[in-house]
DNA sequence: GTAGCAACCGGACCGACGGTCCGCTTATCC
DNA sequence: GGATAAGCGGACCGTCGGTCCGGTTGCTAC
């Protein structure tokens, strides 16, 4: 059983977090901005989290854990899923690209289903992993930063889907 | 003009610095690391490359600069490009992942003359983005890890490359 | 209510790393 | 061989991720 206090400080940090990466991106938030912010002490963030990287995972799980399951359960088509996943990513966009930089890519948990389930819409596990590679936040960010607005990226998304999926 | 012991030096770091982070990946090399393996101060490599990111590109120009401008030029379908491109990437593997960690991607010099080519290969800028997002270093050890072989990315690029071409 | 206990807290502390600085060295030119 | 500037190197700095431990506080049993 988890104490009072302690719950509420995990909800202050984790909410800090969010605000504070979402903002500033993750380069620049340091775990000590993250205590400051939520009026806790550097070592509850560690004893909390484990690590800078456990912290961002738990950001994430909290905020977008759900919609790759559902996603993956859900979506009927190559395209449908990659529009899908796009949207989310794009409005979560920093919370991504921080999860990106901090864990190492495995292949476990809801990112197994979500390739699983891709390889199947796509007839291939690499044309899935491509796939997943465009929906990166940092590409996506790239694109953004190149000129292309949301709505392109988001029908070359749904197009290379549907022209993997086409092919099988 | 540059001093003898300046090019002396300069090429001892640049050795010391390519085996380093070939042998080790960049994570794991600090400048301290490099500065030592070459025999000369930590001061001497920053006067040279001024920052970490400024050495990981010199050892990069260095080994692999011309070959994405070749490959540019020679190749006349997407498909030999993306072949090209991925034994070079694949040769230096653990170097293309450094660069792609320590500098924010771009769009000057040669990966500017590439994305256009390859745009004219393809037949739109997001393909040839979606081409070189497969290609990176990152996500060619991804896969690597995941179990399959050099010889079926391989395969999986160029087919990817040929599916986009044909598309136009 | 209170006493005791375990969980919890927070900030001082540590080691590593990227980057700067400056007094000394040395290659180069005349 | 002497003057000069380019070059050198390592001590030093600020920051950051992560650890540690003495003090505090919420919980529970009586």
């Amino acid at each position: 059983m988890e104490r009072a206090d302690a719950a509420r400080n995990r909800a202050a940090i984790l909410a800090a977090a969010t605000r504070l990466i979402s903002e500033r991106g993750i380069e620049t938030v340091s775990v000590e901005d993250v205590a400051t912010a939520a009026g806790v002490g550097k070592g509850t963030v560690f004893r909390r989290f484990g690590d800078k990287a456990g912290l961002v995972r738990a950001v994430v799980d909290e905020t977008a854990a759900s919609w790759i399951q559902v996603a993956s359960l859900e979506c009927r088509t190559a395209g449908e899923f990659a529009g899908t996943l796009f949207d989310h990513v794009l409005a979560s966009l920093p919370l991504v690209i921080a999860v990106e930089r901090t864990t190492v890519r495995s292949c476990e948990g809801n990112f197994r289903i979500t390739v699983e389930r891709l390889a199947e819409l796509v007839g291939s596990t690499f044309r899935a992993h491509t796939l997943l590679a465009v929906l990166r936040g940092e590409h996506i960010e790239f694109l953004l930063a190149q000129g292309m607005t949301a709505d392109e990226i988001r029908a070359g998304v749904i197009s290379l889907a549907d022209t993997l999926a086409a092919e099988v």
